[in-house]
DNA sequence: ATGTCGGGTGTTACCCGA
């Protein structure tokens, strides 16, 4: 079996790729982040033309996450126990946001996450993506504790850089989000709870995102901010992981590469 | 920050978010 995550930055504009990618990739479930639309907006007859169910959460034009499956897709779950709330601005009340869904895929668990961003140090939306990650991390390890063979794979844009060599020139990160220490804590708390990176070991060197201004594809600055994390019980079954660089080239392309996790049968 | 992308709208010019 083959899982996908990837950060496709509007699936209205990206469906005839991302539909291409499923085809040509042989992949069984995918998550998708970013997809920048309603529930009632999503392009759910290409997929299903192609033999994929669609779980999807989306409010409005910002975030969304879905669980694409040709595999089964039972138990959706719409964000987790103690996700924090967001309020985009004064006077309007904190509300979930559709950044996380769950969903049972041929015997595992794939959680589509759209991590905060951060925007900046000291900016309210860091403190609300660190409360959200240990939040993550509670859930995380809450559902090892129910069943520690549980096959689970927390999949997606995580919007952090856990290591130096993550970013093309940590110097210029000095002031920034996705590098800082409270945020890498935070990663590495998911981690601690028992999800492992099954991909690194698998890519050495390599990115995930490429910033769309300063030519920063071809000049190959990029970051490795999207992951798949596995349980023990899924990480035991990995086989390989890649990260199709391919995707991000041309005309149309997303600024995040899909990254890919190969499973024993 | 923005040499770029998305989405949106009090739309054909600007807003926000990444």
């Amino acid at each position: 079996m083959r899982l996908a995550t990837w950060n496709v930055n509007s699936v209205r504009t990206r469906v005839d790729r991302v539909t291409a990618f499923l085809e040509r990739s042989g992949v069984d479930v995918l998550a998708i982040q970013e997809t920048k639309c309603r529930d009632d907006q999503f392009p759910h007859l290409p997929f299903e033309a192609i033999g994929y169910e669609v779980a999807h959460v989306g409010h409005s034009q910002w975030n969304g996450v879905a669980v694409v499956s040709r595999v089964g897709i039972d138990d959706v779950q719409v964000g987790f126990d103690g996700m924090p709330s967001w309020s985009s601005k004064e006077g309007v009340e904190p509300a979930p946001e559709a950044r996380a869904i769950g969903a049972t895929c041929g015997g595992v668990r794939m959680w589509s996450l759209y991590v905060p961003n951060g925007r900046q140090l000291g900016d309210p939306h860091l403190a609300y993506k660190l409360e959200w990650l240990k939040a993550l991390r509670t859930s995380a390890a809450g559902w090892l504790a129910e069943d520690g063979d549980a096959q689970i794979a927390l999949t997606g844009d995580w919007n952090i850089a856990p290591q130096d060599d993550d970013v093309w020139d940590m110097a210029v990160f000095s002031h920034s989000t996705h590098v800082s220490p409270p945020e890498r804590a935070a990663f590495a708390a998911v981690v601690d709870a028992g999800y492992a990176d099954v991909v690194r070991p698998h890519t050495p060197g390599e990115f995930t995102y490429w910033d769309y201004t300063q030519l920063r594809f071809p000049r190959r600055e990029g970051m490795r901010i999207d992951f798949q994390l596995c349980s023990p019980a899924l990480a035991a079954r990995v086989t390989g992981a890649s990260i199709d660089r391919q995707e991000r080239k041309g005309k149309g392309a997303s600024d995040h590469a899909p990254v890919l996790v190969d499973l024993t049968d």
